[in-house]
DNA sequence: AGATCTATCGTTAGAAT
DNA sequence: TATTCTAACGATAGATC
């Protein structure tokens, strides 16, 4: 019988169950990972579109994608729509905004000065082929039948609630030194 | 030649640019963003995690996907923490449920008693199999090495201010009527 | 932990409904 | 406009580095 080959392919897999090796769970969910960056990132192009994926590992650890570049989105709402900030959320946002800067100030030296912000962002950029400019999506939305709104709310409390919380460990168990 | 071939199957597209015809457009966000939910879906199965995906169609109406059910991971929060509501975030989360609370008054009669929303419900867990017991993904996040946080934080007060926008406009522009 | 390789499995473009 | 069908394309399990 030929038994030339070189590896046995893709196996198939059960997945409606947990992978059950812990060591299968953590390279799937690194490869996955990627891959659903991938298809988002392309989703994006192909339809001219935005999108964010949030992810927790195995571990706990946060991911978050977003297409195009994130900063980009969020300086562009702030161009289009400049009293969003103290308007109608006046109260929470300069609350969150001041919560945020000192929160800032802790992670700017927890990584690095920044450094791996910038490598992760040099990677995705390539990885997406993001294009900076030329960014064509409608500025407002809408679209007024939405069923998915009240979703998409509880879904933003509860990552919103999680950052903080994260954020506030961060703070308060001092981990700066495990860093340098 | 034979040209017994009923379709010519799947065709190469180039990814890195945006589908210039409309309705391939529409037909290919339709198609890619149930792939993504459905790898998104697999992604959390297989790992044990937690997931969240916001995108805007062509159009600019959001669509989002969390796994396990979005009101399961709200609900789970607020049990392991309950005091995030009140505590830390004290201010800007009671004004935030008060708004909220006003705001799913209207989108209750919006979405017309929620049929739709318990329609979608059942069409994602019967896409994802999501089973809402047993769910064992850990309680707290404890990594400290996070590259992606600045990032995320970014998206989610992105986001926020779009989900705001949206909902104020829900409410200043009387709707309602548009239904029923 | 992440990158690479190969054979196979799963996704999807185009067409029709 | 979303779903179905088929064939081709792209993602990835397992192994290795």
């Amino acid at each position: 019988m030929d038994n030339n080959k070189k590896t046995k392919g893709r196996q198939r897999i059960d997945t409606s169950k947990r992978r059950e090796r812990e060591e299968d769970r953590l390279v799937t969910f690194s490869k996955r990972r990627t891959g659903l960056y991938k298809k988002g990132s392309e989703l994006c192009t192909l339809c001219g579109t935005q999108l964010g994926i949030l992810v927790f590992s195995p571990s706990g650890k946060p991911f978050s994608f977003g297409h195009p570049n994130i900063e980009v989105i969020a300086r562009r709402v702030l161009e289009i729509n400049p009293r969003s900030n103290e308007n109608s959320d006046g109260v929470m946002d300069a609350y969150h905004m001041n919560r945020i800067n000192k929160l800032n100030e802790k992670l700017t030296i927890v990584s690095d000065e920044g450094e791996d912000e910038k490598e992760r962002g040099m990677k995705l950029a390539q990885m997406a082929k993001v294009r900076q400019n030329k960014f064509l999506c409608e500025p407002k939305i809408d679209e007024l039948n939405d069923y998915d709104l009240p979703n998409m709310k509880d879904w933003l409390l509860e990552l919103h609630g999680k950052i903080n919380n994260h954020l506030e460990e961060l703070i308060d168990s001092q981990v700066v030194g495990t860093y340098n």
